[in-house]
Order: structure tokens, then sequence, then C-alpha cells
RNA sequence: CGGGGCGUGGCGCAGCUGGUAGCGCAUCUGGUUUGGGACCAGAGGGUCGCACGUUCGAAUCGUGUCGCCCCGACCA
């Protein structure tokens, strides 16, 4: 019997988000409230993020340490902002040893309060800055609604710290780690972001500024993918994180903080998956080939499997990631849709024929334009020889890696609109349930800005970095038709 | 925190005018199959979220409690 198909994007975006989480065997809710269990087959993918986003952090000259995940609540306590922005969702612990503590601890929900506290005792003078660290950890917000991977109340990330003797050196900091994160979007996870800065209302608690890449999901929302604060010498001046200067001075240090979270994993599904299932870019896909073997009797059997095998085997030796399915209970046909369920980008199919010709037939996860089109309804297949099957499967990896990108980003553009001519025009857009990026002039009031959030439900997501603006600057405020102090990207936002 | 829904084999569900639990998928065994979701035969597996109450008898009725999901508010 066929299990059901999923279902469809088009008809609840939501619920196809958690079947494909579910079914694809990504992660599942765990007995905790709002808490996740991430399974192997997802917790590989956030293995390739890591990986990958950490050489490009130690290419940067960064270092990697770890804080403890219980933090004193008077530390919390000591930046304004910050202790504000966040008691509504700290999970305290209040009892040790079977006693009541003298100072509750509150699980992290970001480390700065402890990062800064140790980084105050290790800096004397500007020969120890600047300090270029980061952490991999999980921490913990209570959020009042959860979502698997997209906000979850425990949460795995990395949070990079830094502090700096000036400001122009933590602001270029911050904006370098932001072309991380934009660079690691683009070339790994396919996805093409919008870099700009956050609002005042959508500022990091206890940040001078806050920096952000947004995506644009499938249902036209924004997800920000990754962030990065220059704090200015909030925490500083809060942590004592003094040092003496190059002309004797004593100085407060100018931090930053910068970090991306298992929210990734998210955005990766809601960014390429389709109706069949999970798709992902073969950069981040945990297998990347996936070899199914077919045959008819036991002579064929033998035959196929050995073929299999052999180019299982070398394929494994040159650190191409993949897997042989000789499961025997199942037909071709079930694996087929159980991978592409799984989101692997390249099948392998390996029968009789093809043994007898040494070939081997390839089956992208998607299209690639730049491939013979398949037949209407069918799947494309790509066929070929053995000897050269390696080589195949970098290249086709490769292909799809782009045209992941090239989908993505020709569907936020069809998505984003340029020129509104009025509020009221604007408003509608987001009333009718289709969403998209809509680029506006704004005054730059929060007054205004809360007034479409209240109108509208979208908010903004972003000031632009240069290279995102529009090519003539909006002169007038969409909301109020004052003059525009800047271009401003409006989204319904994850 | 407000509104709604749901807790019954691994998963999805039915049973709820009370009578001692059933279906589909999955699993196991044997056989036939296998180039797009195979079929036949047999088998195993459940203190019905938890507690108290009503009753001769509770998955079913009542009260309480715990938990999960969805929508909203909230959210670097």
């Amino acid at each position: 019997m066929a299990e059901e198909k999923l279902t469809k994007r088009s008809e609840d975006f939501s619920a196809w988000y958690n079947e494909v989480v579910e079914r694809a065997q990504l992660a599942e809710h765990s007995p905790v409230r709002g808490c996740m269990v991430i399974r192997p087959n997802g917790y590989g993918i956030w293995e390739l993020i890591q990986k990958n986003l950490d050489k490009m952090f130690k290419d940067t000259g960064h270092e990697n340490a770890y804080f403890p995940l219980l933090i004193p609540q008077s530390f919390m306590s000591k930046e304004a902002e910050h202790v504000e922005g966040f008691a509504p969702e700290l999970a305290v612990v209040t009892h040790g040893g079977g006693k009541e503590l003298e100072e509750p601890l509150v699980i992290r929900p970001t480390s700065e309060t402890m990062i800064y506290t140790m980084f105050a005792k290790w800096v004397q003078g500007y020969r120890d800055l600047p300090i270029l660290m980061n952490q991999w950890a999980n921490v913990m917000r209570w959020e009042m609604r959860t979502r698997l991977f997209l906000r979850t109340a425990e949460f795995l990330w990395q949070e990079g710290h830094t502090a700096h003797e000036t400001e122009a050196e933590a602001e270029s900091e911050a904006l370098k780690m932001l072309g991380v994160y934009r660079t690691f979007a683009e070339d790994f996870m396919a996805t093409p972001v919008i870099s700009g800065t956050k609002s005042d209302s959508e500022r990091f608690a206890g940040a001078l500024r806050t920096y952000t890449i947004e995506a644009m999901m499938q249902d036209n929302k924004a997800l920000q993918d990754g962030t990065s604060h220059n704090l200015g010498q909030n925490f500083s001046k809060a942590f004592d994180l003094k040092f003496q200067g190059r002309d004797g001075t004593v100085q407060y240090a100018w931090n930053t903080s910068w970090g991306v979270s298992t929210r990734l994993v998210g955005s990766l599904i809601m960014t390429h998956s389709d109706d069949d299932g999970l798709v992902l870019p073969p950069r981040l896909a945990p297998t990347v080939a996936v070899i199914v073997p077919i045959f008819k009797n036991d002579e064929e059997r033998v035959t196929v499997l050995t073929a299999a095998d052999a180019i299982y085997a070398d394929m494994k030796s040159k650190g191409f990631r993949v897997k042989i399915d000789a499961r025997d209970n199942m037909s071709p046909g079930a694996k087929y849709y159980e991978w592409e369920m799984r989101g692997i980008p390249l099948r392998i199919e390996i029968g009789p024929k093809d043994v007898a010709n040494n070939t081997v037939v390839i089956v992208p996860r998607i299209p690639l334009d730049t491939r013979e089109a398949p037949k209407p309804g069918r799947k494309q297949k790509l066929f070929v020889e053995v000897a050269t099957l390696c080589d195949s499967v970098e290249d086709l990896a490769k292909e799809l890696q782009a045209q992941l990108l090239k989908n993505a980003l020709a569907r936020r553009e069809a998505n984003t609109i340029r020129g509104v001519k009025s509020y009221g025009e604007m408003k509608e857009i987001f009333a009718s349930g289709e969403g998209a990026f809509v680029f506006a002039g704004w005054n730059g009031d929060p007054t205004s800005e809360a007034k479409v959030k209240e109108e509208t439900k979208a908010t903004i997501r972003c000031i632009p970095n240069l290279e995102f603006r529009s090519s003539t600057a909006p002169e007038k405020c969409l909301v109020t038709g004052e003059p525009a102090k800047h271009e401003v990207i409006w989204a319904k936002a994850y």
C-alpha cells in the first residue's frame, strides 16, 4: 500500500513543513515542551554547516572556546537593555544539591554576560586585543510558541564574541562576519540573502547596531538566517572590560557578537524543498548520492550487487558521501520515493542492462537546466559511463548546487516588489496572502513602523546594504509621505 | 497568556447512547516478486496520558491534573 502524499506546499505551507521535517526523519518533538530531538539525518546537515562555517571562522582569525551553560542571574542584570530583552524568556535553576541556591542560575539564552566577564579578566592592555573568539553551544529561550528548527526552546548555535581597541575595528569585524554569513548562505546553502541593518525595534538587546541576512522562504515570508551585532561599549562598560591604550589612558573595549543556529536547517528546508519532500544542496547533504541496485532474480542479484558494491567502494574511497541501498524487502520504486523524501541530491540506479553496458543511470533530485529536459511528468535520467562516474557525480553535484541557488534567486526576484505607489497598495499586497518583499522608503520613525506592523503584520526586515538597494532611492516614506530616511524591505516574517 | 484541537500497539486512526479493545501502515516468519510506492499466507505487539470519583462493571460518564499540536499575542 502506497504511503499518502505529502501535503502540498501551496495548500498548507505550515503542515507541509512539519511533514517534511518528520518524514525526512530530520527531527521530532521531544517530551519536553518546545524542545527538539534532532535525528541523525538532520544532525548530519548541522554537522556540515558547523564544519564549513568553522573553517570560515578560522580563516578569518577566530578561535573556538567554551563557556558554561549556567550564568549567575546577577550577570544578566548588568546591562539594562539586555536584561529587559531576555528576562521574559529565561529558564532559571533555583536548586542544587537538594538545597535552594543563594543566587539563582539562568540557563544561558546567549553568552555575552559570561563571556565579557571573562574577557574583562583577560584584558589589561591594548596588546591583549583583539580577542576573536567563537563557541559552539546550546542555548535556551523559553519562547511562548515554538516550531521545529525555526524557534525551539533549546537550540544549537555558534556565537562569536570579539573585543577590539577601536570603534572602527569593531564595526569592521561585525560587517566582516555578516559577509561570512552571506557567503556561506550563497555558496553552501544555495540561498540568496539580503544583508542589511535592523531597525531599532528589531535591534539586539544591548547592541549599538544589529546586522542581518534575510532570506525569502517559499511562502514569501522572510526568515532571518544570521545576525551580527556591533555592541559598542555597552557590555564592556557593564562588565568593566577595560584596557590601557597606546596613549596610556584607560579605555573601554569595543565588542561584537554574531551567530547562526540550527534554524539554518529549517531555512534550507523551506527554501528548496518541494511536494516530493526535502531537497538538499549537495554541499550540505549528509549523503550526496545513493546507489539503488535493481535485479529480477538471484543470478542478476549477484551480478548487480557485485557491480554496485564495487562502485560504492570506489566512491567511498575517493571521499564521496555515498550510500548503497541494498535492502531486499523493498522495490526500487519504493526506494526512489524514500530517498527523494529525504532530499538526497543524486540517485544512482544500476541494473542488469547497466552492468552489461558498463553504465549507470543518474537521476538528479531536481531538473537541471544544464542537461536535456526530461519528458513531461518524468524525471531527468542521465546515462553515465562507470569509468567516469566519479567525475560525473562531482559535476552533477556542482550543477545541482548552482541550480538551487539560481531557482531560489529567481523566485525571490519574482516576489520582490519595487516602486509601490502608495501605502494602500502595500496593504493590499500583504492582505492578499501571497506576500512579498516590498522595497519602499521609510521616514525612520518607529511609530510608522509600528503602524504598518499592526495593520499588515509586515515588519521591516532590514535597511539593505548598498548592493541590495534599488537603483534610484525612494524619496518619500510610503507610510507617511514624509521625506524618506532609508530604503527598507517590508515583509511578513517567521 | 487568550482561542481551538488532541492524548487508544512503532506511526496514523476508529471505538465514547458503559459490558473487558479494533482497523490501515509498519514489524517478524515462509513463499512468489523487484527498471517508479509488490502480493499471498501466518505471527507478535496495547496497564486506552495520569489521578480520584460514579457504577456490579469505565477507553467510554464526572472532576482534577499532566502533556502535545494548531491559530493568535510575544520573539536577537
